[in-house]
DNA sequence: GCCGTTTTCGGCCCGACTGTTTTCAGTCG
């Protein structure tokens, strides 16, 4: 089930695209929307609050926390059901398709009385939109093809496809006589788990050239917008790349701009206001007399709104202003700050590189210390025995004095329907380290999944929980158990949850590692690599980290090996 | 509907591009 948050911040913002799509006042929309955002970025659980208290969320006043009271207390809300009687589901959803906002989905369901996006398909193929007024045929054109991307790709791509798409174009681009810096922004920059369209800026006194060969790298699949300071195109692939030109001076607030996110700007931009000034992609101004104050570096910007530089991965509007402002930003998690990898496999199991070949990897990653984690016998297809397991211990015993890195043997447990794992105590204590995962029965009610991830944190020798969502992006969905009790019993027994790099996990995600990190829990930030190559997927596990706010002293893996050692010996004792 | 280091009323972030318009509305980020 969705936290209270969620289901209210759902109801609030279908609310402000009711109000749109009804031609309400925009700024009553503008304001259930702001108050959505509020909610979902809220720390507390809403339905713990009275009026009062949901009154002090930032965009929240009287009215709406009566609203959110009323849902949460009765299962509805009248204002919304009335606005729902007027307009049909399907309505609504037609705001989905790319470029069709409130007010055409208005036209179209006044007008004709479309009321799905398979009627609009209709429509549009018999000819009836013609004569309707803003709807020439162009617009036609582009409806049916905003539906045809809308189904086929969903919209959102892994950060590691966006970022290997991004560092092409950026290296395309920076090798132009004309262009003097090139880098991404937007949602990849800021580290999200998945990815809707990269941005990308530059700075050039000379924009044209650099548009052109923007528009004609062999990467493009069509042009979708072409104009002297940006220029859109969908991939070969169906992913959108937005590209903006910048002078070079402007290069600090066109960054900030364009790294967004949509809702962090608005708030730097409110303050911008309150102080006089005025924020756009091209600097800060004198709002009397648009005179230039800064605009050279993201730190001069945030300087003369009386902020320290905001890292990019914070940049959600998730307090990360105010946090700013009185000067209790955290010290983030860096991969510098990694001292080793503590979830990996091998070819003994269903890696691909060996032992050896991990190892030196890790080596010249400059790693400190590194576990390998290979399966356990539960996991049939593995074909892991006690003799085997045993044998991979004696070969890293033996390789444990040839580097400077401390070698882990663990292993990576299946917990089983009912929380058990695959070894006894004994067998377990001769593992330096234990990860364990779900694997299987993601299907069993939230009830059984909460039981069997507390028995996994209560067994004295798992140290890790890996993965523990079990989710794939874009493929599987999350489990869904009780995560504050899950959390509870991880903080209790010195149980860390894992943040997987893999970039189709990203598990835990952001949002559940803010969670999880005010119930006290600890981290590991683990590769889960498969072969050499996946080492470096750390990255990405540090970008969602830092958006979960975590600093070095959260994570274990960051923590020196005497330490990391007595966290593990610790649980152990106390069973 | 919300909000206040100019304000309890009158504002509400800002600019680019497209399509359809003859000066601008709608959409997007």
């Amino acid at each position: 089930m969705a936290r209270p948050n969620e289901v209210v911040a759902a109801a609030l913002q279908e609310y402000a695209d009711l109000i749109s799509i009804t031609g309400g006042d925009p700024f009553r929309a503008r304001t259930y929307e702001k108050a959505a955002r509020g909610v979902a970025g809220h720390s507390a659980d809403v339905a713990t609050l009275d009026l009062k208290g949901l009154a002090q969320i930032p965009g929240i006043g009287k009215s709406t926390a009566e609203k959110i009271v009323e849902l949460l207390g009765t299962g509805r809300m009248a204002a919304l059901e009335e606005l729902r009687a007027k307009v049909p589901a399907g309505v609504r959803e037609l705001m989905a398709i790319p470029g069709l906002g409130p007010a055409k989905a208005m036209t179209l369901h006044r007008e004709l009385g479309i009321a799905s996006v398979d009627e609009l398909v209709v429509a549009i193929e018999a000819g009836r939109l013609s004569g309707l007024r803003g709807f020439g045929a162009k617009t036609a054109a582009n409806i049916l093809h905003g539906i045809e991307v809308l189904r086929h790709s969903g919209g959102r791509v892994l950060i590691s496809t966006a970022l290997a798409v991004a560092e092409e174009i950026v290296a395309a681009l920076s090798a132009l006589p004309g262009c003097e810096r090139c880098t991404y922004a937007g949602s990849l920059r800021r580290g999200r788990d998945s990815i809707g369209d990269v941005d990308i800026l530059a700075a050039s006194r000379e924009p044209e050239p650099i548009m052109a060969a923007f528009a004609e790298l062999p990467l493009v699949g069509e042009v979708i917008a072409r104009g002297p300071a940006k220029t859109s195109i969908r991939t070969n692939d169906g992913l959108q790349v937005d590209l903006r030109v910048v002078p070079h001076e402007s290069w600090g607030a066109a960054m900030q701009y364009f790294t967004g996110s949509k809702e962090h700007n608005i708030r730097v931009r409110e303050i911008a206001v309150r102080k006089g000034l005025k924020l756009s992609e091209y600097g800060l101004f004198r709002a009397e007399d648009d005179e230039l104050v800064v605009s050279a570096t993201e730190e001069e910007v945030y300087g003369r709104l009386g902020l320290p530089w905001i890292p990019p991965t914070l940049r959600e509007d998730r307090g990360e202003v105010a946090a700013a402002r009185e000067g209790r930003l955290p010290r983030l998690v860096t991969e510098a700050d990694i001292r080793g990898d503590l979830h990996t496999h091998t070819d003994l199991t269903d890696g691909v590189s060996t032992l050896e070949e991990m190892l030196a990897a890790a080596r010249k990653r400059g790693h400190r210390y590194y576990a390998v984690t290979d399966h356990a016998k539960n996991m049939p297809m593995q074909r892991m025995t006690d003799a085997k397991m045993l044998a991979q211990r004696r070969r890293l015993r033996e390789l444990a004095d040839q580097g400077r890195m401390a070698l882990l043997h663990g292993t990576e447990l299946n917990i089983d329907p009912d929380g058990g794992v695959d070894w006894d105590a004994g067998f377990l204590a001769g593992f330096d380290i234990c990860v364990a995962s779900i694997h299987s029965h993601f299907t069993q009610t939230p009830a059984e999944l909460t039981n069997r991830l507390v028995k996994a944190c209560e067994n004295p020798y798992v140290n890790i929980i890996g993965h523990p969502t079990t989710r794939l992006i874009g493929r599987r969905a999350p489990i869904e158990p009780d995560w504050d009790a899950v959390f509870d019993a991880a903080a209790a027994t010195g149980t860390a949850l894992e943040v997987n790099a893999f970039p189709d996990r990203l598990d835990l995600n952001d949002e559940l590692i803010m969670r999880a990190r005010e119930r006290g829990v600890k981290f590991a930030i683990d590769s889960d690599a498969h072969s050499t190559v996946h080492l470096d997927v750390l990255r990405f596990g540090i970008g969602v980290a830092q958006r979960g706010w975590l600093t070095p002293a959260d994570v274990i893996n960051t923590w020196t090996l005497p330490k990391l050692r007595s966290f593990i010996a610790a649980k152990r004792r106390a069973a």
